[in-house]
DNA sequence: TATTGTTATACTCTATAACTATA
DNA sequence: TATAGTTATAGAGTATAACAATA
């Protein structure tokens, strides 16, 4: 994914928008949805850039940060990755010396997954940019209505 | 993308996720963006699989059938896509005989985009399953949060 | 010279199949 | 036989560069 949103075109491309009728789109929350994400992704390459994480490599820090030990397969299965995807992830972020991976005593086909002190400073570095980062991405609507949106998105889904 | 969700795993590995401590990542909501358009998306894909539909034909063909004659670079800006990759699509809905391009009199580099009857028929079908697809996937939200979801979706967005 | 549309192409993300080792 | 992890690989989706036709 790029950090770039859309370059800027002509005046008259604009304005012929702007008198486009889209309301259809606007009553349909998949599209909304994927709009909003595409914002958020976007704010989170810019803002994020310097640390180099992405999207996806906060989330594993952060799950990792929260239940040392997790397995492979588990961590997939929470962020919606198939295995094969987040196992090459996970041999980038392993061969960076961000995390370390063990075998379990009790089952030796099974991987722990545990930060180093380096990852563990990384992500600590991210979280402090993570919330002046959702205050902008959230910026048009009101504190009541920020925590509202994320209730609603939970109560959304199976989690 | 798939219509597929991810496949079962075993009853151990189910159990060991439902003890983790996931509350940082319900706290992000970049994050629970991410599942919630995928929610959507995987049912797309289900409900509009006989028709041929995926998210970004039938918003093409709703927007088309909204403003016919809207130009391509008008529908790739409102829809977030790069016009190279756009134009891509745009030959195989003209191939298949979905949509018709025509030159604008006014000014001949400007391409006018239609749907054929066929393409209206399409988009008329589709819009049929609209309803309760939205219903289906909304279904843990009253009706009254299902409209307050939509409206801060909205107001997010500069749309 | 600038704009619209288009082609070619590369890169990232995501998906499936098949293999290893343990159970 | 089944499961956890891994590798290899193919397929979407998305990105940029460069070109033709027109303004």
């Amino acid at each position: 994914m790029s950090a770039k949103g859309l370059g800027r075109r002509a005046k008259s491309a604009q304005q012929a928008e702007r008198s486009l009728d889209l309301r259809a789109l606007q009553r349909t929350p998949g599209f909304m949805l994927r709009l909003a994400q595409l914002k958020f992704f976007e704010g989170f390459y810019e803002e994020f850039a310097a640390l180099g994480l992405t999207p996806a490599t906060y989330a594993i820090f952060v799950v990792i940060r929260d239940n040392p030990g997790v397995p492979p397969s588990s961590l997939a299965s929470l962020l919606r990755l198939r295995l094969p995807n987040l196992i090459k992830i996970l041999n980038e972020l392993e061969s960076s010396g961000f995390i370390k991976r063990s075998r379990s005593k009790s089952d030796r086909r099974a991987v722990e997954l545990v930060l180093t002190p380096k990852g563990a400073k990384l992500i600590a570095d991210g979280a402090r940019l993570t919330e002046p980062y959702n205050r902008k991405m959230l910026a048009p609507l009101s504190e009541a209505e920020q925590r509202t949106l994320l209730d609603l998105l939970n109560r959304m889904l199976p989690f």
